[in-house]
RNA sequence: GGCCCCGUAGCUCAGUGGAUUAGAGCAGCUGCCUUCUAAGCAGUUGGUCGCAGGUUCGACUCCUGCCGGGGCCA
C-alpha cells in the first residue's frame, strides 16, 4: 500500500529538477558551442567531449559573493582542449551570458538559466542564476505544495527494500533499538522522496532457543518459580505471566498433561510462541508512535516452512557452490573473498542464522526488489561479506544487495551509562525514551547525525534543553511563517499570483530567503544518493535562519504597501510550503502555532 | 593475529578532493522585546581537523604507516 501511495505522489519535471542540474545542462550547452562557434578547439575525438560534458561538476560556493553557482569544468578541462583554463572559462561564461537572453526551443521556450557567469581565480566560472529562474520555480512550488521535495520520476524506479530493526520479539524495544528503527525509516523516506518504491520491512525470529526461554520465563513466573539465569526477568514477563488468555492456558496445560515432548508442541512452545506474538504486536505499536510502519513482517521461520531456504540450497548446489564436511554443509564463502567458508546446516541437522539469511535472500528477489538493504548494528559487520557473496552465487548483483551498518549509541543519564540488558531486565524501554523527549526531537537527533558514527545521547540533556533544540528552531520558524499568513488573512491581504520581478535584485531579502528554498531537490537527491539524512535537518536549520533574517529585514504585512506585502506574502507562503517539506520527509511534525 | 567503524571548538556533532575566513547547536561573554510569535536576532570568545609521510595545481577530505577509542571474528 506504502508502494502505492509513493508512486502516485505527483511528480513535477520542474519542481523534480534540482537546479544544479538545469545549470550543468547549461554548461555543457554552453561548452558545445563554445567549440561549434570555433571559441574553443574541439577535443581529438567525440567521446573526449562526452565525457568533459558527463564529468562536469557544479558546486554551491561557500562564499555568495562568489555566484550562486560555480564549476570547475575550465581547469578539469585545461588538458584536452589544449588552452588554459581562464580562457576556456571566458568562453563558455561568453555563450552562457548569451544564452540568458534568448529563448530555447522557439519563442516559447524558457529562458537560459545563467544571468551572468565570470571567471575568478585560475579559471573557476562563477554562475549567478537569473531571477526569472528562481520566480517560476517559486510559484511552481506554491502552486504545488505536495510535490515539493520529490525528484521527477525516474527513467525507471527501483524498487527497494529496506529492512530494519528485526529485533527478536522477546521483549519491548529498548532505546538501544531507537537508531536503527530512526536511520531505516528516514532512509526510507528520502528514497520515496528520490522516486524509489520502498518496502518497509521486519524480519524476526519466531522459534528456536530465545523463544523457547521466553516461554520457560513465563512459565516460572506463572508457577510463581524463580526465572532461570539464562531467563528473561523484565517486569514485562511478569505482564504476560498475569495476561496469559485462557484458551492458551487450556492449550498448554493439555500439552503438559499428554506429556507432550515434541519441542514444538509442548507447553514451552505454546506458552513461547503466544508470548513472542504478544510481545511482537506491543513492539508494532511501539514503532507506530515513532511514526514507522513496516509494510511487511517476516518470520524466520515462515522462510522454511515456504520452502525458500530449501530453494537457496538447491540453487546453490546447483552452481556447485556447496561442500560437505564432517557431517556439514558448507557454502563455499571463501571463493569470493572471504575469510573462510560458512557452515549453512549443522552435523546435527540443524540449519545456522546463515541458512536463514540465504533463504530470505531468495525471498525477496522472488518479489520483485531490484535492490536490498539491511540495516544491521554494527556487530553484525561479520555477516556482511557472507550474505553478499551468497547472494552473488545465487546469480543476484552484490551491488544489489548492501548492509547500512549503523554505529552503536551510548545513553547516558546524568553522565552516566545506561545498561540495556534484556535479559537482566534493566534497561529503557523506547515507549520511556519517546515519553520523556519526544518523538520529534529524538527523530532530529539521529536525523542529523551519520549512521556509521558512535553518538553519546544524553537524556537528560535531550530533555532539559528542550526549548534550545535545533528541531524546535526549525518547528518555530514554521510556526512564525504560519502566523504571518495568518496576521494577513486578518488584515485582507492576499499573497500575489506571481513571484515574478520580485526577486530581481540579488541581494534584497526576498532574493536570499528564495535561493536556500530552492535547494531542497539537490538536497533529497543528495540524501539518497549517500544515504544520509544529515542534510534535511541541515537545509531545515538553515531555512529557519534564513527566514530569521528575513523576517527581521522585511516587513511582510504591511497595508501601507499592499503589492509588495503581497509579494513577500507569496514568498513566505513558498518558504513555509518548504519548510513543511522538509520536516514531513523527516517524519517530524510543523506546528502552525507554538 | 585478521577485519570493520571512528578520532574536527570546553561538550554533542556536521563537513570527505577546491578560491590564504574549517561550520552548527549547546556552554561562555556583550547588546536587542510599546514593532508580523524574543522557543528569536546581532556581535563575540574558542580549533596544530589524532600523528607522520605520500599523490595533486590544491588534502580535514584520497593512499600508506603509526597512535588512540569502539566493535566483530579466531
Amino acid at each position: 500500500m506504502k508502494n502505492v501511495r509513493a508512486a502516485s505522489l505527483a511528480r513535477d519535471p520542474l519542481l523534480g529538477t534540482p537546479l544544479r542540474h538545469v545549470v550543468r545542462e547549461a554548461v555543457g550547452r554552453a561548452l558545445r558551442r563554445a567549440i561549434a562557434d570555433g571559441r574553443l578547439p574541439a577535443p581529438a575525438d567525440a567521446a573526449a567531449l562526452g565525457a568533459l560534458i558527463a564529468g562536469i561538476e557544479i558546486e554551491i560556493p561557500a562564499n555568495r559573493a562568489h555566484g550562486d553557482y560555480a564549476s570547475n569544468i575550465a581547469m578539469k578541462s585545461s588538458k584536452v582542449l589544449k588552452r588554459a583554463p581562464a580562457e576556456i572559462a571566458a568562453a563558455i561564461a561568453a555563450e552562457l551570458t548569451a544564452e540568458a537572453g534568448e529563448r530555447m526551443h522557439g519563442a516559447a521556450g524558457s529562458l537560459g538559466p545563467i544571468a551572468a557567469a565570470d571567471v575568478a581565480g585560475p579559471g573557476f566560472l562563477n554562475l549567478h542564476l537569473r531571477a526569472g529562474q528562481l520566480a517560476d520555480l517559486l510559484d511552481a512550488l506554491v502552486a504545488q505544495p505536495t510535490a515539493w521535495g520529490h525528484l521527477a520520476e525516474q527513467q525507471t524506479a527501483l524498487r527497494v527494500n529496506v529492512e530494519f530493526v528485526s529485533a527478536n520479539p522477546t521483549g519491548p524495544l529498548t532505546v538501544g533499538n531507537a537508531r536503527g528503527a530512526f536511520v531505516g525509516d528516514l532512509l526510507a523516506r528520502v528514497l520515496e522522496a528520490a522516486g524509489q518504491e520502498v518496502t518497509r520491512e521486519y524480519y524476526f525470529n519466531d522459534f528456536g532457543e530465545q523463544v523457547r526461554r521466553l516461554g520457560e520465563s513465563v512459565i516460572a513466573l506463572r508457577d510463581k518459580q524463580v526465572v532461570a539465569d539464562d531467563g528473561y526477568k523484565g517486569d514485562y514477563v511478569a505482564e504476560l505471566a498475569a495476561e496469559i488468555p485462557q484458551d492458551v492456558a487450556e492449550r498448554a496445560a493439555t500439552a503438559r498433561s499428554a506429556g507432550e515432548s515434541d519441542p514444538a508442541r509442548d507447553e514451552i512452545a505454546v506458552i513461547g510462541r503466544w508470548a513472542s506474538e504478544h510481545v511482537r504486536s506491543g513492539i508494532e505499536a511501539s514503532l507506530r508512535n515513532l511514526g514507522v510502519d513496516f509494510d511487511v513482517w517476516r518470520s524466520e521461520g515462515s522462510l522454511y516452512t515456504e520452502g525458500y531456504v530449501d530453494r537457496a540450497i538447491a540453487a546453490l548446489h546447483e552452481g556447485g557452490w556447496l561442500d560437505e564436511s564432517e557431517g556439514a554443509l558448507w557454502f563455499r564463502s571463501t571463493a569470493f573473498g572471504d575469510d573462510k567458508d560458512r557452515v549453512i546446516r549443522k552435523s546435527n541437522g540443524g540449519y545456522t542464522y546463515f541458512a536463514s539469511d540465504i533463504g530470505y535472500v531468495v525471498e525477496k528477489f522472488s518479489r520483485g526488489f531490484d535492490h536490498l538493504v539491511y540495516v544491521w548494528g554494527a556487530d553484525h559487520h561479520g555477516t556482511v561479506a557472507r550474505v553478499r557473496n551468497a547472494a552473488e552465487a545465487l546469480g543476484y548483483s552484490k551491488e544489489s544487495v548492501e548492509m547500512l551498518l549503523v554505529a552503536w549509541v551510548r545513553f547516558v543519564r546524568d553522565g552516566v551509562e545506561m545498561s540495556m540488558s534484556k535479559r537482566a531486565g534493566t534497561f529503557v524501554t523506547l515507549d520511556e525514551l519517546l515519553e520523556e523527549i519526544g518523538v520529534d526531537s529524538a527523530r532530529w537527533y539521529f536525523a542529523s547525525r551519520s549512521a556509521t558514527t558512535a553518538v553519546d545521547f544524553d537524556i537528560v540533556a535531550a530533555t532539559a534543553r528542550n526549548s534550545e533544540n535545533p528541531v524546535y528552531y526549525a518547528q518555530y520558524a514554521h510556526a512564525r511563517m504560519q502566523s504571518i499568513l495568518r496576521k494577513a488573512a486578518a488584515e485582507s491581504l492576499a499573497p500575489s499570483a506571481t513571484l515574478a520581478g520580485a526577486l530581481d535584485d540579488p541581494a534584497s531579502p526576498e532574493a536570499q530567503l528564495a535561493r536556500i528554498i530552492v535547494r531542497l531537490p539537490e538536497v533529497v537527491e543528495d540524501a539518497a544518493a549517500h544515504h544520509e539524512t544529515q542534510g534535511v535537518t541541515t537545509y531545515a536549520s538553515e531555512l529557519a535562519s534564513a527566514f530569521s533574517a528575513f523576517y527581521r529585514d522585511a516587513k511582510v504585512v504591511d497595508p501601507s504597501a499592499p503589492e509588495r506585502s503581497a509579494q513577500r506574502l507569496r514568498l513566505v507562503a513558498a518558504a513555509a510550503a518548504s519548510l513543511a517539506a522538509a520536516l514531513r520527509l523527516l517524519g517530524i511534525s510543523a506546528p502552525d502555532e507554538m
